[in-house]
DNA sequence: GTCAATATTAATTTAATGTTAACCACAATT
DNA sequence: AATTGTGGTTAACATTAAATTAATATTGAC
């Protein structure tokens, strides 16, 4: 898991040094943040790849700071994983709805918990260096760069190519890129379809690949 | 999580009972185990996703059983979740080692439960175990591998083969087939046939054998 | 050798996706 | 304010892959 990079929140100082401090003995990357806020704000910038994440912040609770991330393609595969006091069921419930890959239950036992984040970690596939097609993506500048010129493309366009390129060569389906891309608003059928043709018309019609009655993947 | 296999094992018979119905309900294929012999035996003729296993058994505790299974190649990838009613930090850290994926502590909220269930089943990329045939499966990709090559099949297609291989060397008989596959969807004899053939022209006749009057089964 | 089961092949049907153009909302430009 | 441009969605229709069936040949158990 070595320079994986980790973002911890917590509004307590001591846990959060704590925490910061044995992760970073590990050789993972670090950052930290103390509030809601400031966690969305870091993990935009860092793109960490596991969130902990405590429940309770003085801002906003650590609920909504994940559903906020979940909404954003760029943290549709990102580990989240909560750190709470209350032992209450509710609490956890919500937490796995708000897209939590685990819940950790205060105090904490710092083995247990590295362990935890060392197999969720291990697990994740690796996020795939360059790719054969010479596409890349610029997610600050929502540009995709294909052998080296940039082309800025449309938000819907770029939030699609996003998500399949977030696993390269994972089929996705449609029901999954609508609850993705979408969310909430319902749309037609086609418009899928739409979006993928633009998206070959810009960098060829073999960079996406159909699999027919499932979705579509990403030719890595 | 629709079609995936979970073995259950716990020797109290309400709670086995209790997340058998629970997980049948989802739409998992079940199947039980009341001690450690009994789980490992099922382990291998039904080769599920995930095992529930109870810490404490009546005969081997579940950490020997995860060791011992964890030992063997076809179980390197299946999902490990204890149960435990032991709160100590030893016992969650001596799971962990053998090879876990999480740990409950009980009592059971079943509804956590299966959150977890469903995050971990829905993030593991199975890496697809190795078969003497060189075939290897990857559901993430609706792909087969056959020595390093990837071809994508359609999906009826995949959802055979993957049954066949779900047991290498069974035979799975037609009307096992037919549910499996095709549900409630009423198809004629030859259908399957077709299906069958078109497997044999991609990755050779060998791979699947007929049993007259029976069915087929795969040549692990 | 007979007969039922399965294999094979091609033809057909079905369902999913591709394609195109039109439309609307909204932002940018003049 | 009117005009133009862009992105997003939809609808109608075309196209294609996949699934199924149907017809015929072959196989293997008895």
């Amino acid at each position: 898991m070595e320079g994986k990079k980790i973002l911890i929140v917590d509004d307590e100082e001591d846990i959060l040094e704590m925490l910061a401090y044995n992760f970073n003995k590990e050789g993972l990357r670090v950052s930290k943040a103390a509030n809601g806020a400031e966690a969305i704000e870091t993990a935009e910038k860092t793109r960490p790849d596991i969130i902990l994440l405590d429940v309770m912040l003085p801002d906003m609770d650590g609920i909504s700071v994940c559903e906020t991330l979940r909404k954003k393609p760029a943290f549709k595969n990102t580990l989240i994983l909560f750190l709470s006091a209350r032992g209450e069921d509710y609490s956890q419930v919500a937490g796995y709805n708000a897209g939590a890959d685990d819940y950790i239950v205060k105090p904490i036992r710092i083995k247990i918990l590295m362990h935890k984040v060392k197999v969720l970690l291990d697990r994740v596939a690796v996020p795939a260096a360059e790719s054969l097609t010479g596409i890349s993506i610029n997610p600050e500048r929502f540009s995709i760069s294909m052998n080296g010129k940039e082309t800025i493309i449309p938000k819907k366009e770029f939030e699609l190519l996003s998500l399949l390129m977030s696993v390269p060569h994972k089929v996705f389906r449609r029901e999954e890129i609508l609850n993705d891309v979408w969310g909430d608003t319902y749309i037609g059928d086609r418009t899928i379809d739409v979006h993928i043709r633009k998206l070959r018309e810009k960098f060829g019609s073999d960079v996406i690949q159909t699999v027919k009655g499932v979705g579509y993947k990403f030719m890595g």
